[in-house]
DNA sequence: TATTGTTATACTCTATAACTATA
DNA sequence: TATAGTTATAGAGTATAACAATA
């Protein structure tokens, strides 16, 4: 069995492996589509909540996410190493290091997010528009998000 | 953000998150399920081969899994360690050892299934019997699945 | 020479706990 | 005393490569 062929009966039945599957195809395609830019995962997800919200503290950047603190430090520290991300003092607390985005990093952002658009597209493909807007419905259902 | 929280937007409206949140959601409850038991993923996908194919070499238990070789051998030992795995010779070639369950083996694997069906009722309560059924269609298509 | 199973080893990712500096 | 950030360390899980026995 590989991720590149479709996964055999009696597996293929059940709703939880097939969930789990196409989860994991995707979160790999994901992170095959930002290794070029030399990012993985993580490194987007922070980069997305900084331009979401510039200057927060590590604290906020932790809470945020599912990263945690010793994790973050690393992240972060791997994003000013490429030029990505900046750290600055907060003013008003001098314990809080302000993170910003540098423009490199606002531009490599933005490839990486056409880029994941473009798996996203690719792994989609066999469904069409209607059948994906069914899909996210119930999973956001599925999730507990509201409607 | 943590995994009892639905997502936030606008991460709750791309169907790849939603995708390998629910996914990654599934695998854990179903790891927890197990935990009990005693066993882990891994344990339980071999169980279930072993169930289906009496008798296996490791080899063919490695094809038909994503397991790689020296990750079997870990993985049999352990079920072998807790009585639930045998290895005995293989008459017909030395170098192969052929796995059976033993009947603790399937007896342990008959209460894992329920555990893990139990499991998977309460993540895919939020949705109706109509919905489920749409759902694994969605997601048979989107693992290439024939219908 | 190829195959089956095994072992030893290394690597990735993440989490835990202890530490520094500020509040 | 509590909080923000950091470092060092350990753990789970998996993969790689070398090896012994057998074909």
């Amino acid at each position: 069995m590989r991720f590149d062929d479709p996964p055999p009966e009696p597996l293929a039945s059940a709703p939880g492996f097939l969930l789990s599957w196409n989860g994991q195809r995707i979160a790999r395609s994901f992170a095959a589509a930002l290794e070029p830019l030399g990012l993985r995962p993580p490194h987007f997800g922070v980069m997305t909540l900084i331009e979401a919200n510039p200057g927060s503290a590590q604290r906020e950047l932790v809470e945020r996410s599912m990263i945690d603190a010793s994790t973050m430090v690393a992240v972060i520290d791997e994003l000013e190493e490429r030029g990505l991300a900046q750290r600055r003092a907060d003013p008003g607390d001098r314990r809080k290091r302000a993170v910003y985005l540098t423009p490199t990093g606002k531009r490599t952002l933005e490839r990486a997010r056409t880029a994941a658009m473009e798996t996203a597209r690719a792994i989609f493909d066999p469904l069409d528009q209607r059948e994906l807007e069914t899909l996210t419905k119930l999973l956001r259902k599925l999730a507990g998000a509201g409607p």
